[in-house]
Order: structure tokens, then C-alpha cells, then sequence
DNA sequence: CGCTTAGTTGAAGCGAATCAAAACTAGTGG
DNA sequence: CCACTAGTTTTGATTCGCTTCAACTAAGCG
């Protein structure tokens, strides 16, 4: 596996992939966290996904003719990835059938996880929105360091924040104070949280 | 493949699946139209996707101890299943790759639509929305009957229209109606559509 | 036909967006 | 170490698109 694998680095706000772009290789992300970004002309932007270590980037799997990208792939952190050539990789699932078991299993994961954020950006409102986006941070950086460690940097600035929740930065900073006004959350500085009452979030985050 | 299928039938309303059942077996949509559905204590509902004639329905794969549905799956129409035991569907991708790489396939599909639908859900105005949700409708239709037909009925009423594109029904309806009189659709009754401007959709669903 | 459900239309209210400005952070170089 | 700048976050005032509430109309069905 490692034989065919090339390594690549990533500056924050850099691009792995444009929208559009003619498409491509897979990809695992060894470490920092990467933003799915879906944009318009007009500034409307819609992060459909993020990625932490471990997470996949799907190129056009089986198409004779990759089509464009429908999203660009942009590193929110330093990040490190380990591509592999589409051809070597569908290779590769052939000859192990256990790698495409998991593949699949792990697809079927994020399909679960869009549908999720499709009931959040349909119904909840903006307190709902935001605390079920720190509990789906937290969540991730618990399985991430492991264990039940209330203290880590949020992966994204307010702006991202709005964008991957369907709000404006400003809604969200305001309700970040409130959360923080209410002793939900702690905060050291902007970025890095010290304390998460998770069971006040749960009932904050609505269904 | 046969060999291990059972049939079911369904009357439109009826649930195949209901949100938090242990879960289950896969299957396959052989006729008629189904939704999957989240839905609130509160009355808030929204609907995820939809499945159309060949759509596969999963179980929770490879997951010693299944997990309650995360959605309820409900016919739309009168709908026609076509079930395979868990166990024995998994024995079946063991067997044949070309079954389990065909499925992976249409699951990065699922996951593409449904970030699609995030985009819209975060990101688009009402207008935008009811647009969009006709250029889908339509392309599912084309592809079902295939070719150029403008003519088939509505899959959804429009408080299911409302529940997939995260609006109200009175907004669904209005926004409906100003596309009639612009001349963009035209119906006979509710939900017979009989004429679709297809570039000018195009314009009014954003991006 | 009456009856029930689904869809349309109107008026008023509200939650989040927008517009605007201040406060805070972080980097840079004197 | 501190002043200076550029970018981010917070907070405030106002606006607007969609929701809500309500009444009416059309369509499907025993």
C-alpha cells in the first residue's frame, strides 16, 4: 500500500483540489483537517465536510471520464496527505476485498453524517445549529486524541463555522457568547476550548 | 440472487422502516417511490432522500450490534421491495466483488446528491430551492422513463416538497405558483406536470 | 353530493441577515 | 517591548424573507 503512495503538504487556506477541476486521485488524510467547500459566484459558500486524520478523499470511482470536481478540497490546518493514483488504487480494491469492505463502510458513515447535517441546515434553528456543532467537534476530537479531553482548538474560525452550519459569522459569534454567557462552553482566547457541558449541549442541540 | 429475496409490498403512507428500529436487512426499490425521514417530537420534520425504482435500501453493514435507524423509510407511492436478509447480503459481497464495487459505487452517488442537498438546505433562497427541486425531479423521471418526457406526476405532495427543500408548505406552494404564472411549469391539476422550461429552472436554482 | 384532505392566498410577526462600527488578536518591524 | 497594521471577532441597529396564523378554494372519494 505504502508502495504506491505519494505524499503531499498543505499550508492552511491552501487548495488540494479546485472545484470543477478534472479529477483524480485518492487520498488519506495523515493529519490536519481539510474543508469540502461548495462556492457561488455571487460569495455564498456551503462547507459540505470536513475531514480529520484517517478520512478519505474519494476520487471518481469506476468513471471512464472523471467529471469535475463538485467541490474544492481546502487544508483549514497544516496538512498532510498520502495520495494515491486512481488506476493503482482501484488496483488495489480489486485485490483486497477487505479494504473495499471497509471503504464501503466508511462511505456508508458519511452518508450518514451529510444526512445528518441536511436535518441541521433544514430545521434547526441557530442555537440548535451551534450546539450541535460542538458536539459533533468535540466528538471528533475525543476519538481523535481519545478520551475525555474537554480541551482542544476548534478546527474553524467563525467564518467557516457559519459556512459549514448555514449561518452568517455574525449569528454565530453571538450565539458562541451566549453559550459561553451561560456556562456552556469555555473558552481560552477565541479558538481554544477548555470546558463543554456536553449534556447541556445535547439538550441545546435539539433532534 | 433471487434465491435469497423476499418480496413486500407497501400502500403510500406506509412505513417500511420507523426511526430508531433495530435494523435490518437490505433492499432494493423494484417500483414506486419511498422517502427517508427524520423527524422531531416537535412536528419538524425533513426528509433526507429519496429512493426510486433500483435504489438500494441499506442496512447497518458490518456492525456486530446494529444501531437503531438513524430515519424512518416510508412509501410514497405504492411501493414495491425487494429484501435481502442481512447476513445473507453480506455473504453475497463476499462472493461477488462486482456486487460490492457496483454498490460502493452508487453509495458515493448517494453521498454526492445529499451534499448537494446540503448546498441547497444552507445556502439557497425559497425560489432557488422549488427551482432546483424540479430540475431533480425531472432528471429522475427522464432517467426512469428515459427520454425528453415533460410529463409525469409529482412524487411528492407539497408538504413533502416543503420537508425535502426545508421550507413550508405556504412558501412551497407560493413559490410554485409564481412559476406558473412565469410560465416556467405547467401543471394540469396539483401534481400532473405537463410542460418544464429546463434552461430557465436552470437560472432560478442557483448554484 | 356532502365530506375530508390538499392546496392556495392574504396579513402579521419574527428570527436571522445585513449594514455598520468597535474591540480584540496576531504578526511585523522599529 | 511597544507601536502599527491587517485580519478576526464581537456587538449594536435595522431590514427583510420566510414563517405563522387564518381563511378560503379546489380536488379526491365514499
Amino acid at each position: 500500500m505504502n508502495a504506491i503512495a505519494r505524499r503531499k503538504s498543505l499550508d492552511p487556506g491552501q487548495p488540494h483540489v479546485m472545484e470543477g477541476d478534472a479529477s483524480h486521485d485518492f487520498a488519506n488524510v495523515t493529519s490536519g483537517v481539510a474543508k469540502l467547500v461548495r462556492g457561488a459566484e455571487d460569495g455564498r459558500r456551503q462547507i459540505v465536510g470536513l475531514l480529520f486524520p484517517s478520512d478519505f478523499i474519494y476520487g471518481s470511482l469506476g468513471k471512464s471520464e472523471p467529471a469535475g470536481a463538485p467541490h474544492s478540497i481546502e487544508a483549514v490546518s497544516s496538512l498532510e496527505l498520502c495520495i494515491f493514483p486512481r488506476l493503482k488504487f482501484e488496483e488495489l480494491l480489486r485485490d483486497y476485498p477487505s479494504l473495499e469492505f471497509k471503504l464501503l463502510s466508511r462511505t456508508l458513515d458519511e452518508l450518514q453524517i451529510a444526512r445528518e447535517w441536511m436535518v441541521l441546515l433544514g430545521r434547526k434553528t441557530a442555537e440548535e445549529r451551534v450546539a450541535s456543532f460542538f458536539l459533533y467537534v468535540t466528538q471528533k476530537m475525543n476519538n481523535l486524541g481519545c478520551q475525555g479531553q474537554t480541551n482542544f482548538d476548534l478546527p474553524l474560525g467563525r467564518a467557516d463555522i457559519a459556512d459549514y452550519i448555514g449561518l452568517t459569522l455574525e449569528t454565530v459569534s453571538r450565539q458562541i457568547s451566549k453559550l459561553k454567557k451561560d456556562g456552556v462552553v469555555g473558552f481560552e482566547g477565541t479558538k481554544h476550548v477548555i470546558y463543554v457541558d456536553r449534556e447541556e449541549l445535547e439538550k441545546r442541540a435539539g433532534f
